[in-house]
DNA sequence: GTCCAGGACC
DNA sequence: GGTCCTGGAC
């Protein structure tokens, strides 16, 4: 295995040369590649993190929006920023990118530095991404090294050990070095980014398609396949988690998040581990077990300082965070008796028209949206 | 239904 | 090295 990659330089200028052509004849329109504004392309770059470019469009069109420059932004509510963000996931992004704005305008005079050490001071900008902001934006020699690039250079190189290593990494961030011109390097990076995203995709790569699989060691020794090294998958922790919508005079009980849980500053109804061992049967109106009900009824009583009458069930929804799979069964009841005491937690009563302005996860929305609409036509 | 993709930060 | 989230492909 060797410890430095260099291409000569006539190869590297055939490279270049024609993975910009492909760029330009292939590369697709996407919002933020028709501006070199420093703001949209670091929300983009934000968005664009961990989620997919098809997921982010709509998102991106709608900030922008509501939030055309940093100063709006950083004039924003944080709940209004978490309103726009949600069904976006990773929530901690929107909260990261309203403190930077606040950041930016506070030290900054409201300029978006150039320098990828700089970008790299702000919260939720990691050395991939200041990367990207310094190139896209002021064009900055600045190598990145994301998800659709890791897979080309590793190919390219044909590196077989684990690319998330200390020793991948480095030769990964070399490799992104040493091939970046001086010439636009932002399209070089963008051209990077797209060939890895379209043609050099994880599963059967489209090489007859490649306009660089001259240089590719991993196309040349037919390993596509195992390179790179896949990470391997964390074990799945399967939970039972039960939430419930309280109604009060025609309100619904509503809890906000906190630092250190899911969905930290985001609203929801009252959600906890649920208080019995195995699934029960996914009917919707079908009656609880009475000693199932009388332990909801208690941990509800627990939970939130509320007694409420038998709690209905609604429905059941299945959905992943991160290495848990949950199964979440999703009830409405109605307020007996009690005064509101969640811990400490805010809480806030609202109507169900009102639940569409809150910020909320996609499963509180999901109950939210069984909540208005029972509570329009019961 | 299950599997997979996708950076920052602790 | 573990945690944050969702949607789309299969």
């Amino acid at each position: 295995m060797t410890s430095g990659h260099s291409w000569e330089e006539e190869r590297l200028r055939a490279f270049q040369t024609g993975l910009s052509q492909w760029y330009q004849a292939s590369g697709r329109d996407l919002p933020w590649r028709r501006t070199s504004d420093p703001y949209r392309i670091w929300i983009s770059e934000i968005m664009l993190q961990q989620t997919t470019v098809a997921a982010v469009i709509p998102y991106f069109e709608r900030f922008m929006n509501e939030f055309p420059d940093i100063q709006s932004l950083a004039n924003a509510d944080e709940q209004d920023v978490l309103k726009l963000w949600e069904g976006l996931g990773y929530y901690s992004r929107a909260r990261n990118i309203h403190k930077a704005a606040n950041v930016i305008i506070g030290q900054f005079h409201g300029v978006i530095p150039s320098d990828p050490a700089e970008l790299e001071q702000f919260p939720g900008v990691g050395r991939y991404t200041a990367g990207a902001i310094a190139s896209f934006a002021f064009d900055r020699k600045a190598p990145i090294v994301e998800a659709n690039t890791l897979r080309l250079y590793c190919r390219l190189m044909g590196y077989d050990g684990d690319p998330r290593s200390s020793a991948g990494q480095k030769q990964l961030w070399q490799f992104a070095e040493h091939v970046l011109p001086d010439n636009s390097p932002g399209d070089f990076n963008q051209a990077m980014m797209e060939l890895g995203a379209t043609i050099c995709s994880p599963a059967e790569p489209d090489c007859e398609e490649c306009p660089v699989c001259a240089c590719c060691r991993s196309f040349h020794d037919g390993t596509q396949a195992e390179i790179p090294k896949l990470a391997k998958r964390p074990k799945v922790t399967p939970l039972i988690e039960a939430t419930v919508a309280i109604f009060r005079d025609g309100k619904v009980l509503l809890w906000q998040n906190q630092p250190g849980e899911w969905w930290s500053g985001l609203w929801g109804f009252p959600r906890f581990t649920a208080p019995w061992k195995s699934e029960l049967p996914d009917q919707p109106g079908a009656a609880l077990p009475i000693r199932v009900n009388n332990r909801l009824e208690k941990t509800i009583l627990q939970k939130t300082g509320l007694a409420v009458e038998t709690p209905s069930f609604m429905k059941l929804i299945r959905h992943s965070v991160t290495r848990y799979r949950i199964a979440l069964y999703c009830f409405t009841a109605e307020f007996e008796a009690g005064e509101v005491d969640c811990n400490g937690r805010p809480t806030q009563w609202v109507s169900p028209e009102e639940l569409s302005g809150q910020p909320l996860s996609m499963t509180a929305r999901k109950l939210a949206e069984i909540v208005a609409t029972e509570s329009f036509n019961p």
